[in-house]
DNA sequence: ATATTTAATGTAAGCGTTTACATTATATCA
DNA sequence: TGATATAATGTAAACGCTTACATTAAATAT
């Protein structure tokens, strides 16, 4: 009678079962177990139920070369915490990722974090390819070649040479523009988010452009930089709020620094949209719930975290060119403009 | 001259710089580098840096016999996604779990999901060990023997066999009780949270507890179960409030739900602390931005998943029999109650 | 019954590391 | 200087799988 090891292997289970490893090996894999008999079948999967035996995911990692698993690179910083979009992001990879059974590989960019480059990110993580959601890839991040390196950037701006998915940032910010406009409005104001963000770049682009191409006047004392939460919106709304002559209408680059303006303004006896007209991005659940409840601006997060999915696992698969997908923005039109 | 591999591997590295594979392994190794001479260190790295060679963890992994990688696994729901309370958790762990060079593999245990048990989960992972946060774990989940299993559970009740980290929920929801109590309150109501929650279980238990303790009553009419998200706290505190006879101190078992009940409240015409009072559990940080600011009963939560990870670590490294941490709570006093 | 397919199983060489142990080069000492 | 301790490097066997290829058993055809 053979001692059992301490790690139950294919190997052992092989012996136990008078059968070669090469049978056991097939039974344990979807596409080859039909190659086995179906009483060798049987007869395996009982003693490996008895003994609880279930392959070894690195062992197998090593043998086919690929891990099945992807690293999902999200930033931190205060906004992470508190923001119901990350969650969102992650639930939505998650769930798309596990019908196609890989795993995820959870990685938090700190800020002052130097990752070397994003081939060594991938190494060092041991994962497929990269999924970045947010992150602002500076030039240094870059290996030489992406060629044939799986990675996909999700809200993070495009860029050649990277298989990007984006919203329409500009589009999005012109749409809260004119929504402002035909409301009437001639003073244009605008939280315009970290300073770091390819997003924020964008919709402070896109929502200028409306402007100037209308013709409204574009008041760069009514442009204040905040980072993405509720805290900085209220600061920064207070600044903004505060000054003798201020904007009537002020777009935000995400619901969280919205409901900060809110406050601040509500703080200053103003009254929302009467006073002044807000309008965010992203369309989280809260902006149903404040009062008023909050026009914004809605990407279509689902649509985007199925795309980058699908990319990356194509990526992975075989190397094919980059493509840049944008997906369209909607105005979600409640009491606040 | 030799051939570049596809893969720039240890052996290849050792074949140009003209040592063993073994001199090339120690290099690479923290705990080893200082056994192999400064000449052939700088040879080797300097041959691997331009080769853009770094280690295959697969391969590490498997030769250690460890991963060095967690599964963090958190409960799916409607309330994750729009939950703070998870986010900061991820945060927390990625920070510690980063300090001990261990990654994160994240799982969503959705709900519907059957996991054949924690140990397949772990197998299945590829992980050496299981952090979860959060889950209901039924008696099916469990394998026979956890004597040697690294798995912690954090804030899913404590159980024999397992090693635990939680709130005291008892001594928090005494917290609140005595707080209205003090106020003079005499009706007292509870959103109790969703019904497969350890930590709301318990949090009603103490509740109750409290209003058993110094006879006071307690009307079930006014003890309604709701998910743990605004919405749910709103739809639950439209129900409880419109009632002839309400509460005039009620007590969620989240920030989340006190959020709807604070917005019924409102709806109703109904002033808050004045007319009823509040309280909610979590201290997310939108407690400070309601109006009024949201009083609450605070977990240490740092300190709980940074024992949760040490305790973890600890566990995969040896295993050690099994513990059960239990964090005070602090009430966080602001005006709603 | 024999030849020929086809199905089922087995053999053994990887996959890219780590590491105990063996060997060789270098430093230390009498 | 030769013996001996020490530092540096090398050899080769794991780690637990997958898989191309070889072999054997069973099924089908003639």
């Amino acid at each position: 009678m053979k001692k059992i090891p301490k790690n139950v292997t294919m190997n052992y289970i092989a012996d136990i079962s008078n059968v070669s490893i090469a049978t056991v090996s097939r039974v344990f894999d979807p596409a080859t177990k039909d190659k086995v008999s179906a009483k060798t079948f049987k007869k395996i999967m009982k003693i490996a139920d008895e003994l609880g035996y279930m392959p070894n995911r690195t062992a197998q990692a090593l043998s086919r070369g690929g891990t099945n698993t992807v690293g999902l690179i999200l930033p931190a910083g205060s906004h992470f915490s508190t923001s119901e979009f990350y969650a969102r992001v992650i639930m939505n990879i998650s769930v798309f990722l596990r019908e196609r059974s890989y795993d995820i590989k959870l990685h938090i960019l700190r800020d002052e974090e130097e990752i070397g480059n994003i081939f060594a990110l991938k190494q060092t993580l041991g994962v497929d390819g990269l999924l970045m959601v947010g992150i602002p890839l500076s030039r240094k991040l870059l290996p030489d070649s992406f060629s044939s390196f799986p990675i996909v950037m999700m809200n993070s701006g495009a860029r050649r040479g990277i298989t990007t998915v984006n919203v329409d940032n500009i589009h999005g910010s012109w749409l809260a523009a004119s929504y402002f406009h035909e409301k009437g409005h001639k003073k244009f104001g605008m939280l315009t988010g970290p300073s770091n963000s390819p997003d924020a770049k964008e919709r402070i682009e896109g929502f200028k452009q409306y402007l100037k191409q209308n013709k409204l006047n574009v008041n760069k004392n009514w442009f204040l930089p905040c980072r993405h939460g509720e805290k900085e919106g209220y600061d920064a709304g207070l600044k903004l709020l505060k000054q003798r002559s201020k904007p009537t209408a002020v777009f935000c680059t995400n619901d969280e620094a919205a409901f900060g303006l809110m406050r601040a303004a509500k703080e200053l006896g103003m009254n929302c949209p009467e006073n002044i007209a807000i309008i965010g991005f992203d369309n989280l659940s809260a902006t149903q719930y404040t009062s008023p409840p909050l026009t914004t601006i809605e990407q279509p997060l689902i649509d985007m975290t199925s795309a980058a999915v699908d990319l990356l696992l194509k990526l992975i698969k075989k190397p094919t060119s980059t493509t840049h997908e944008v997906f369209p923005t909607k105005i979600i039109e409640r009491e606040s403009a």
